[in-house]
DNA sequence: TTGTACGCGTTATCAG
DNA sequence: CTGATAACGCGTACAA
């Protein structure tokens, strides 16, 4: 495009060298207080602005970020990246975003054009199989953070929530209320967040003593469409369940959508736990009871701790450890009762007073 | 970070000069099948992959775009996002995502730190007011194109959706089902997609020969809380709309949370028609009536026009020209009849049959 | 067909 | 305090 004005420009409008109006302009090193002047009215001036290309160049830092996830189309990714992006907007980061559908190939190119590109540092949730170029990369490559997952033998920091746990308190929530046949829709095989959140599904059902039944165990990839599908098999079942903890937010959509086509109503005849709580949550019919995990600080926290890496701030030795955050359960009405009336608290100036 | 290998260190390996190595790595000019040989092997070996800053400081092509919405947490822009992403990622084009929140400071900050950077090109949602700076950029200054508002005064290609016949539309529905007490809760003033939907709101009613109260209209400011607030003045009033047409998706919550806490059923209390149509609105409690925009086109479309300026192939005038594109409402379960019963389609196995 | 040399716009060092 | 000058890594006109 048309000729931005250049340092040499600015130097020559005010009388002085080049090395000189980089000095005051960059503020380093020595200079009067009269070739100051000059230098920063010729600047204004000519509306002088530095060739950020050039600087990284030289100082082989580029002031940006990549941030390499699965979907920026989902709640959790959405709320996570605006997290990520305000705490980087000021620091003075810009932040390339990339999507990886979860697909390996997708990482691996997307990792490479971003490590050409060269960002000072790099925000991962990583797909499953094949980190053999994310390996390489932490090799001292590049600034590196993970989130939502980490990668096995690969250390290096991770910003997570624990899944297990909220998958726990989830699964706990249903026995409490009387289930024993407690369905649910996994995530993509291998990836750490969908391991854990069924570790925590079969941890809860093993500490009260109900059996795990594998028709119940079904698989959803995460994704709407599956989760779908999952859910039709489950009802065909010649003993449905009478509880589906679904691993996360997009599956949620499929789950209700075939509950509601399969003219089954929630919580009167299923009870249905998400994972992730976006904000329509509440709004949902019936507004659903989900797990929320704190994606906003997540994003906040996976930079701060980029940025660590980057300026060697690693005094800190918190900086190179894990963070693994607490998930809540959110209660709200898509999980009924099974046990008798006399068992539960009173309601609250509800008509439909035993589903909570 | 450890010295990435260069075209010099690939030129010595192979024992040919760097001019060399770079012209059949650049596959330009002359070169025999040999040297190409020892050139590749030498790249190859070395894992040599070329420095993109110190190209773009020569060729000037960043093969980066910048984005500027105003916020990605909602669902219009996260899916107008993803098509941006899709379609550039395929052409070999990086995307620097910020946010404005619609303040002018913030769009001003980041064009500035955007167009420093040397982005190839600009897709900007613009602020309201202040449009000093954009013009400037859009004086031939870097490639723009604008989504789903324009800028009065700026002829840049825009690409956006007719928001005055969604609003029709959405207002002519709730007309035709009997209301003529119907409300609006606005976006920001001043921005266009949020005039244009009056706009459509006030000729719908004007064309059914319905008189315009302004105590029906209330500002909400595109925002949550804002919609909360105001819903909460409508029902406060002596005689509260029947009707509600809500300009945009995250308004939509802040509404229909007003409207449960104030125990008022929906849509046999009041009807209510949304803006923007996301996946969530089949599930919601009752299933949301709402205009729906085809977001992840314009997001296509909004690269398609952009690549086209950066690349001079304007010989289609069409990538001059904005598009407009036609929303289409989409007919769900908050909108309820006041016509008496004969007046409505007969019902479809559906107890509350009379609501549509 | 190949090598040389210059320039892109900065930053930063070294004489003066 | 100031001016020249050397990188940074790549693209490419020009000479050989």
């Amino acid at each position: 495009m048309a000729g931005r004005p250049t340092l040499k420009q600015v130097a020559e409008r005010a009388g002085v060298s080049l090395g000189m109006a980089g000095r005051v302009l960059g503020n380093y090193g020595y200079f009067s207080d009269i070739t100051k002047k000059k230098v920063t009215d010729a600047a204004r001036a000519l509306n002088y602005t530095p060739n950020v290309i050039a600087r990284s160049l030289r100082t082989r830092l580029t002031k940006t970020i990549g941030v390499l996830i699965s979907d920026i189309t989902t709640f959790f990714w959405t709320t996570l990246v605006r997290g990520i992006q305000d705490k980087a907007g000021k620091a003075g980061y810009s932040v390339i975003l990339c999507n990886s559908d979860d697909e390996s190939e997708n990482e691996q190119l997307y990792l490479s054009t971003l490590f050409e590109r060269n960002v000072d540092g790099l925000i991962v949730s990583p797909t499953p199989h094949n980190h053999s170029y994310l390996k390489k990369l932490a090799r001292g490559l590049v600034p590196l953070v993970l989130v939502d997952r980490g990668v096995k033998g690969l250390r290096v920091p991770t910003i997570k929530s624990d899944n297990q746990a909220g998958a726990y308190e989830a699964v706990k929530h249903l026995i409490e209320l009387g289930h024993d046949r407690i369905a649910i829709i996994t995530g993509i095989p291998d990836v750490e967040t969908s391991e854990e959140r069924f570790v925590g599904y079969r941890q809860a059902l093993q500490d009260k003593g109900i059996p795990i039944r594998k028709t119940l165990i079904r698989q959803g990839h995460f994704q709407k469409d599956q989760a779908f599908i999952a859910t039709q098999e489950l009802l065909r079942m010649k003993r449905s369940p009478s509880a589906i903890f679904v691993s996360n937010e997009p599956m949620v959509s499929g789950c209700i959508l075939a509950l509601k086509e399969g003219g089954v109503r929630i919580p009167e005849d299923i009870s249905v736990v998400g994972f992730d709580d976006p904000v329509w949550a509440s709004y949902m019919d019936p507004p659903l009871t989900a797990v929320s995990q704190p994606s906003y600080t997540m994003g906040i926290l996976a930079f701060d701790y980029l940025l660590a890496q980057i300026s060697n701030n690693v005094i800190d030795k918190k900086y190179l450890e894990d963070v693994i955050l607490k998930p809540t359960l959110v209660i709200r009405k898509s999980c009924g009762s099974r046990l008798t009336d006399h068992d539960v608290q009173p309601a609250q100036g509800n008509s439909k007073s035993h589903y909570c």
